[in-house]
DNA sequence: CACTTAAACTGAGTCCGATTCAGTATACGG
DNA sequence: CCGTATACTGAATCGGACTCAGTTTAAGTG
């Protein structure tokens, strides 16, 4: 990308920040970045398509920032908590790029790619939790992320609306909530006679995949 | 609301939803309204809040209906699941209109307050249910709203991306994430096995389960 | 180098749609 | 029936996204 490209995208994203998408003038982006107003529409087919841009690398720089914070080590759990940690702390920090996200989507369902790489990064993790048997394979992935996103979402418009800083105890509660109950069933599998703790967690898990796939 | 009002509301509503904010026209608004261009800035300021005053419409219709369908003396799992239910088919029915919701919000923070009189259905239903000791008071109740309907809107995103119907397990696996836990966790932290009669009741809801959907 | 041509850039002008407001119609009290 | 207030109208204004004819810069080429 060139030098002058990157220029419009970070005058871009400091102005939509500051006063909104529809506060935001062309000609005052294109000052900011030092270039003629025509000359951001060599790089973008138009206002939308410059907030496309904006959104789309926020995105994928959460996509490397969030790679980068989790260690490939840690346990299933550990890796989500780091995850929640690093996704509440990052959209509450930069609360209204995010924003602009909704504004971006409307328009073509382009710049969803990058959000939806994004959303992977959780979707390996718990692969790679089913693979090791840290996971039961009960719930199903796609749902838990869901939730998993949902919440985190929502927390952090609440923790806006409140004027609150991030706070952890958000992403600890968020995995009790998701991995508490399936934690007891991953006991169960060592060799020892099973209990009537350990029948009623697999019944329990039973029932959750029977109301899951049927209706 | 004179009549003049809200027939401009209801063109507004149905253009916004079929164009989007941007793509409508005020003048077509107005004509679809038979009403002249200028009568629309009689009631509203401006195109902003116009949309403020579809997007609250939305939201108060849906805490009406909302409390209607709650049964009063349900449990509060069922109530949940009511709402739930409700909730989910509302906003992918009118999903449109729910998306306008972001667009509405940068302005003013004015019509959130109809958002926010909608979200208390949730904390009415989850303080009964701590009344009644149907619950633990252990999770707050703030953050469950925040799992259930982050998880809730976070899932209907997804379903419309994967142009999937309405699907009640979304809700009952979300019921048993936000409760199940808890469940499994007040019996676990007494510390008792569960009981034969506990293996006996999981049991038979399992084989009514199958019942109902095997057949 | 001087010259040619393509690519990058510029910003004044066009166009479109939100918003305004001087003027017209309607309702209503006396 | 008049006077006045209130509701309504739509042509005119205004602002800002977008265009494009013209200018500058860069890259060959002999």
């Amino acid at each position: 990308m060139e030098a002058k490209e990157s220029s419009i995208l970070d005058a871009a994203e400091k102005i939509f920040a500051q006063v909104g998408f529809d506060g935001a003038k062309v000609s005052e982006i294109a000052r900011a970045a030092s270039v003629a107003e025509g000359t951001v529409y060599l790089y973008y087919k138009n206002k939308q398509d410059l907030l496309a841009g904006v959104v789309g690398r926020f995105w994928t720089q959460l996509t490397l920032g969030a790679e980068a914070a989790i260690e490939p080590d840690a346990t299933t759990r550990a890796q989500l908590e780091q995850l929640g940690r690093y996704h509440l702390n990052s959209i509450l920090d930069q609360f209204e790029v995010v924003s602009l996200t909704y504004r971006a989507r409307p328009q073509q369902e382009q710049d969803l790619d990058q959000v939806r790489e994004y959303v992977r990064v959780f979707d390996r993790i718990m692969q790679r939790g089913v693979d090791r048997d840290e996971l039961t394979k009960d719930s199903p992935i796609g749902q838990l992320r869901d939730v998993f996103f949902g919440t985190l979402e929502f927390s952090a418009r609440t923790l806006k609306l409140r004027e609150r800083p991030y706070d952890h105890s958000v992403v600890t509660n968020l995995l009790t909530i998701m991995l508490g109950s399936s934690e007891a069933a991953s006991s169960a599998s060592k060799g020892k006679e099973p209990s009537n703790r350990d029948l009623m967690d697999t019944l329990k898990s039973i029932q959750k995949q029977l109301k899951s796939s049927g209706n």
